[in-house]
DNA sequence: TAAATAGTGTCTATGAGACACTATCAG
DNA sequence: CTGATAGTGTCTCATAGACACTATTTA
């Protein structure tokens, strides 16, 4: 042991910041991936990757403020729900060095996102996500990372109201409840869901109604945007969610 | 935007490991601490502070293993749970430039524990846990840290098991039932607390029991070490806990 | 009218909370 | 015996699950 240890001693390691974006389109869970670019000096050129990139320590006050830029650089819109899914780190999940990710976890209505096309971007797109993973192997432990994410998503939408940020401002108990069965797998039981989710008061009755060839239904919104409430018990019948 | 990014274009913050170690002692909850050195150029001279450092890129393969390495380094014993808590990171955290922590979270039984004296480590010492944190004023930003791990830890004790990794080997249903009361602050009913946690199979009977001037108590184990069950339900009859 | 989806009434089963009760040890 | 702690019996209440029922729209 050195009896004074410099800041410079220790190798710093790569730092970047990845974010896994995940939304609901046509009924199936989605998560945002970027095409990485064939640069030379590039690792796993052309294969899919979760978005993120270097911090910017000149423009990044912390680590939050880096993933918050990163998603509106990909999509445009400032995420309804962003938390800190953990971090990934060393010597191997990067060719160029021991290296470290920080990931964040998002959820999106589909209709707020057109992933940013255009100039010299990467390619984006929404890849279904079919049990633990998309088809695509992808770049770095990102295959990990998402597996870490689906699991704490599907985890959190036993017992919360997550879901309700992949709709958009205004719906029905009908969609929201269809959210969770998709992210779940399986089919809720329509009393019990509404008489739940109701007596929570976290939704907010609005005047308007969905209108359609069929009874008209009442529209909802968020009472407190941002924030996910945790049910006593989980949904299902299943005991030890966990 | 440059068209070619360098690894070299971005400066690499400062990349720490820290460790928020609790145990129970007498009833209360406590948090293990270190006492920085007054060595010069060394940030907060003095000031108590989570156990942790640098990682080493040579030695450590992971970020876990990291946090495994100190761990036995500052108590001597590898910890029944682990779990990653976060990551906090920004431009003023550290005074020495842009820092990144990666904070692990542990609970160990407080007769495993003799906090590493000696030599020219640093002085370590529990601090017991009064309500949002301990009462010296700490480095860099632990006082948050902290206050995220207590948040933590007193979330999931209302619906896990994990108070039992603060206990030894063996204990008795009371001894189990003391911990969540110690941690949650308030008493739980004897009955429905024996009932949840038996009907949970998480714990094993042992043929011994724990002689006193009394009944003797019936001894357990925990069936699976290093998981934490997740019962259906959070403890006491508050709903919304979080 | 039919088709379709929205929303409710009501029964049963489960398990938490309350709390009084019994059990088993040392001295 | 007493004192102390271990452990149980049993009632009530809340709510999930099941499922059949009614309600309200368009065509």
């Amino acid at each position: 042991m050195h009896p004074k240890l410099q800041v410079t001693d220790f190798e710093r390691p790569l730092t970047t910041v990845d974010l896994v974006i995940f939304s609901v389109r046509d009924d199936e869970l989605t998560v945002l991936l970027v095409q990485r670019t064939s640069q030379p000096g590039e690792p796993f050129p052309g294969k899919w990757a979760l978005p993120g990139g270097f911090i910017d320590t000149a423009r990044d006050r912390d680590l939050e403020a880096c993933a918050r830029r990163k998603l509106m650089e990909k999509t445009g819109v400032e995420a309804p729900y962003l938390e800190q899914l953990g971090s990934f780190g060393g010597a191997t999940r990067d060719p160029r060095g021991w290296s470290v990710t920080h990931v964040y976890f998002a959820l999106m209505a589909s209709d707020d996102i057109t992933p940013r096309p255009g100039g010299n971007a990467p390619e984006s797109r929404w890849f279904g996500v079919r049990g633990e993973s998309v088809r695509e192997s992808l770049a770095f432990d990102h295959a990990e990372i998402l597996r870490t994410a689906l699991a704490r998503l599907r985890s959190k939408v036993e017992y919360t109201s997550l879901p309700a940020f992949l709709l958009p401002g205004e719906f029905t108990l009908t969609q929201l409840q269809k959210i969770y069965e998709v992210i779940l797998g399986r089919a809720l039981e329509k009393k019990a869901f509404r008489t739940r989710v109701l007596a929570a008061q976290i939704l907010e009755p609005l005047s308007r109604k969905l209108s359609g060839p069929n009874r008209p239904a009442q529209l909802y919104r968020l009472r407190r945007r941002r924030h996910a409430h945790i049910f006593s018990r989980p949904f299902g019948s299943a005991d030890d969610p966990g």
